[in-house]
DNA sequence: CAAAATGAGTACTAAGTAGTACACAGTACC
DNA sequence: GGTACTGTGTACTACTTAGTACTCATTTTG
């Protein structure tokens, strides 16, 4: 699996090509860290940060925020919300869906969204 | 809402009603943490204990891990590790099955269950 | 070439996590 | 009436998390 700092280091790189805003310093500024600090994120040289400060990297970058968190190793705190107040429901649901191929899980998406409950 | 340690005492001095086995110092040495230590989880003078002992707890005192997860303010890591492997899919469904009531979801989860996917 | 910006190295730290170890007073047993 | 078990108070600790602060050597730019 490719690491998170690898991850962030390429989508920054490839837009300070055409931009002065993406350099370290300034994205850090962004984010409100240390240049340093994101500078060894980047590098994998510390752990990943915060949710809070992943979130903000996702918007600086373009990126999907449960994407860079779940290569991070983490879960958005407001799905774990969402989990939390109904544990054997979600619970159940998600380990079911566990073994489900993608289109499976996609198509349960789409009744959810379209369908008349 | 009820408290993780409030929700442990309750279901231990239950069973130790009518057996010596559990007792703060038993179930302790069965989950393996000092009684002291559990004294003060079920008083809630410290946070609720790690994963493995909240599982621990639940199969020893007889309860819905998932649930004595939730209490503590957590979920189980093999659901996060379910999510994790497919942040988007999972995030989506997950958020818009929120809104949804009970048995919108438990009807998923037969449909899951005996469906012909 | 001088000034500014770039990424990176080192050292440190405040707060939280997850407990242990020991001591002690009250109660129950027989 | 001593032994043994009950829950609990106090003190301490190792590890992790999530960073800051300062410094420095190299580009880059005007």
């Amino acid at each position: 699996m490719k690491g998170f700092g690898t991850e962030i280091r390429n989508l920054r790189e490839r837009l300070s090509k055409d931009s002065k805003e993406f350099s370290v310093r300034r994205v850090a500024a962004k984010i409100g860290v240390e240049p340093a600090y994101l500078s060894k994120v980047e590098r994998e040289v510390v752990p990943p940060p915060s949710e809070v400060k992943i979130i903000a990297l996702a918007k600086v970058l373009g990126a999907d925020e449960d994407v860079l968190l779940a290569l991070a190793g983490k879960v958005s705190s407001d799905l774990l919300c969402i989990i939390k107040d109904r544990p054997i429901l979600f619970a159940e649901l998600i380990r079911k869906l566990k073994e489900e191929p993608d289109h499976a899980v996609l198509r349960i998406v789409r009744e959810v969204k379209d369908g008349d409950w």
